[in-house]
DNA sequence: TTGCGATCCATTTTT
DNA sequence: TGGATCGCAA
């Protein structure tokens, strides 16, 4: 009974398209969501509904694209039940769910014992294939970074290498150009051949990429129906978030599942802004076409935003050539009309900004918390940064590069990862020259010795008897008794490892070193030092803010757009809104497609704002002063959605145009220099 | 071969 | 801004 009532409560608490879509009863269904509308909510509801109609939560998958969200997804879930109904429910990611699968069933993908590369690991083993002047026949250099890049795309899109390289590497040049062809069809041999190498190399030293995880995965069960129907019947429900952040490799994954399992899948076309990793958002329109027996049903009416934010964002959508058919409408009613500023330069955005926040908390009584900024790129975070700091604002970075991806954790990590697969020649390459005296030659003479062993012990006893400085060998060896321990590894690793640390980064080491304490809470979670580095290659974020004692986590958001999805603030800020920013050269010159993805970008900016919405545009860089940008989104607001505010002495007329960039203006700027210390 | 200093370069977004 | 890369000296 009491079960039953709470559950009354909690779908009660829903609209009537919320409350349908989540206990819609079709075999599949598509929930096409607009901003603020509760997408989150009626996936929990969902998952709700599921486990108290009595499915297991084991046989129930929950699927996201952030760790975050696919967390905070499972916990709230939890946490709408008053017993522990709901024990076994996981919230996970596409990747971090394939590699749970290729851990539990090694045999049926045939992979054991595999090290995952990151992003920086893949672009080594580029670097390596290469070699050092790999140009086109046409004799332009291309990068190993760029090669890299050109076979991800060609995974995630499962297109061919031609068109991976057409939109990679030739700006999404339309297909039937003559001399793009041509070029293609010059040098695909030799990328060819480079991706062929890549894939011998990795499969000799047991590497998995971010793309194999999937792939492995994708392809065993699409090829293998016994395969397929054994993994299947795992499952009765795959519940999948941001569906329209979903690339084709991730769809076969999920089509391997229609047969056996309901799919509920929840998105937003006008919120898809991951197109540069393959993902495509016209697989949402193609739903129901591509999965018999399945339903949409909309989620309309928005709860985060008042009308004037609204009217703004569909606006954006309205100007854009493709049709959204979306229209938020605000359960909330009216509040104030957003702003847009206009500054000299991005030091003064930051100073604006941080002087709104201040000014919110401190004569409005909002939170720190209640105040979001967000930016296109996570460099365009960093002013607002220092002006926190200055202010003493307490803040949190979201996106961007995180602890993970740093040099000095990295280069820790590498000793971490050798005693997990002892072959993984990556890790012994940066282990090794991290010390002195060794270099390229002598690590790879070195890595020829104790790769070729037959264990972990014996090749760490083939490194001790070469002659080496004897930290080399010793802190391998301290550690590889700690693998179940992996907190400890790190502590003693880092003990060993701290002199030539120090000597490396010298005063930084300072700061640097800190990091660790961050680290090794989060390596005590793990079970094992392997379980530890392949946790932590596929979440190299780690958002955890160490918590200080005495500090609460009332921060300021300091975000990129791409990972606020699903957050929200009472204020938020977009900086950096100028005209090369939205879109930037970069979209213009990829074309249509770029452009409209840009838009989505700034669309997904707005909507996350509650109850104001600031948006700040300056004259930007040097380089990019003369560029004229026909395609700016906020060229010609319509001056009744928002509040036109200059700051003063600036001469303009409400809207400002392109000429505002050049000229007296602009060239005052150049003398203006800013120092930072 | 290594390691340091100087110069040039380019600069989205994420698992 | 820092980063990667190149050249040179030890």
């Amino acid at each position: 009974m009491a079960k039953m009532s709470r559950t009354d409560d909690f779908l009660s608490t829903l609209n009537a398209q919320q409350l349908a879509a989540a206990t819609a009863t079709e075999r599949h269904v598509l929930v096409l969501a607009g901003a603020g509308s509760g997408k989150t909510r009626t996936i929990i509801a969902r998952a709700h509904h599921l486990i108290d109609s009595g499915v297991s939560p084991h046989r129930i998958l929950l699927l996201s694209f952030t760790r975050k969200s696919a967390r905070e997804i499972a916990e709230r879930v939890k946490l709408s039940f008053s017993s522990r109904q709901s024990e076994g429910l996981v919230g996970q990611t596409f990747h971090s769910w394939c590699l749970g699968l290729i851990k539990s069933y090694p045999k049926i993908f045939s992979c054991s014992n595999h090290t995952v590369l990151d992003e920086e690991d893949r672009e080594s083993c580029f670097k390596l294939l290469c070699g050092k002047n790999f140009k086109t026949k046409e004799g332009r250099g291309v990068s190993a970074k760029a090669v890299a890049e050109v076979y991800s795309y060609a995974m995630n899109a499962q297109c061919s290498l031609s068109d991976a390289m057409r939109v990679k590497l030739y700006d999404n040049a339309p297909a039937d150009d003559k001399e793009v062809k041509m070029a293609i069809e010059n040098n695909r041999e030799s990328f060819a051949t480079i991706i062929k190498k890549y894939f011998e190399y990795k499969n000799e030293r047991h590497y998995l990429d971010y793309d194999d995880i999937l792939d492995v995965v994708a392809k065993c069960l699409s090829g293998n129906a016994e395969a397929r129907e054994f993994i299947s019947k795992r499952y009765d429900h795959i519940l999948v978030d941001e569906m329209q952040d979903t690339n084709p490799l991730q769809y076969r994954l999920l089509n391997a599942f229609q047969k056996r399992c309901h799919l509920f899948c929840v998105g937003d076309d006008a919120q898809s802004i991951y197109g540069f990793r393959g993902a495509d958002f016209k697989t949402i329109h193609e739903f129901t076409d591509k999965v018999p027996g399945s339903v949409v049903y909309p989620l309309t009416m928005n709860y985060r935003s008042t009308q004037e934010i609204l009217d703004l964002s569909n606006w954006l959508l309205a100007c854009s050539p493709l049709n959204y058919d979306k229209k938020l409408i605000s359960v909330r009613g009216h509040g104030s009309k957003p702003e847009v500023f206009h500054w000299e330069d991005e030091w003064q955005e930051a100073e604006e900004v941080t002087y709104r926040i201040l000014k919110a908390v401190h004569e409005e009584g909002a939170l720190w918390a209640d105040n979001m900024v967000l930016s296109r790129s996570v460099w365009g975070l960093r002013k607002i940064e220092v002006a926190c700091l200055e202010k003493e604002i307490p803040y949190v970075v979201y996106g961007g590069t995180g602890l993970m991806q740093s040099r000095h954790v990295r280069d820790v990590a590498s000793s971490l990862r050798i005693i997990s697969n002892y072959r993984d020649e990556l890790a012994w390459m940066r282990y090794l020259k991290l010390w002195k005296g060794i270099g390229d030659v002598t690590a790879s003479k070195i890595i020829g010795n104790v790769i070729m062993a037959g264990s972990l012990s014996d090749s760490l006893q083939k490194l001790s008897d070469m002659n080496l400085q004897k930290e080399i060998a010793a802190t391998l060896v301290s550690i590889s008794s700690m693998q179940l321990s992996p907190a400890s590894a790190i502590e003693t690793a880092l003990q060993t490892m701290d002199a030539r640390l120090q000597e490396l980064y010298k005063e930084e080491w300072d700061w640097r070193r800190r990091d660790f304490e961050v680290l090794k809470e989060v390596a005590a979670g793990s079970a094992s030092v392997g379980e530890f580095v392949a946790e932590y290659v596929l979440d190299p974020k780690l958002e955890i803010t160490l918590k200080e004692p005495g500090k609460d986590d009332d921060k300021v958001v300091l975000t990129t757009i791409h990972s606020a999805k699903g957050l929200e603030a009472t204020n938020c800020h977009i900086v950096n809104a100028s005209a090369f920013s939205y879109p930037t050269s970069r979209a213009v010159l990829n074309g249509e497609e770029a452009i409209e993805e840009e838009r989505r970008c700034l669309y997904v900016a707005m909507t996350r704002a509650k109850d104001t919405l600031t948006i700040y545009r300056s004259v930007e860089s040097i380089h990019e002063s003369h560029y004229d940008n026909e395609y700016y989104f906020l060229s010609d607001i319509p001056a009744q959605l928002v509040k036109s505010v200059v700051p003063a002495g600036y001469d303009s007329h409400g809207d400002i145009d392109d000429a505002d960039f050049d000229g007296d203006v602009y060239d005052d700027l150049l003398g203006t220099s800013f120092n930072f210390n």
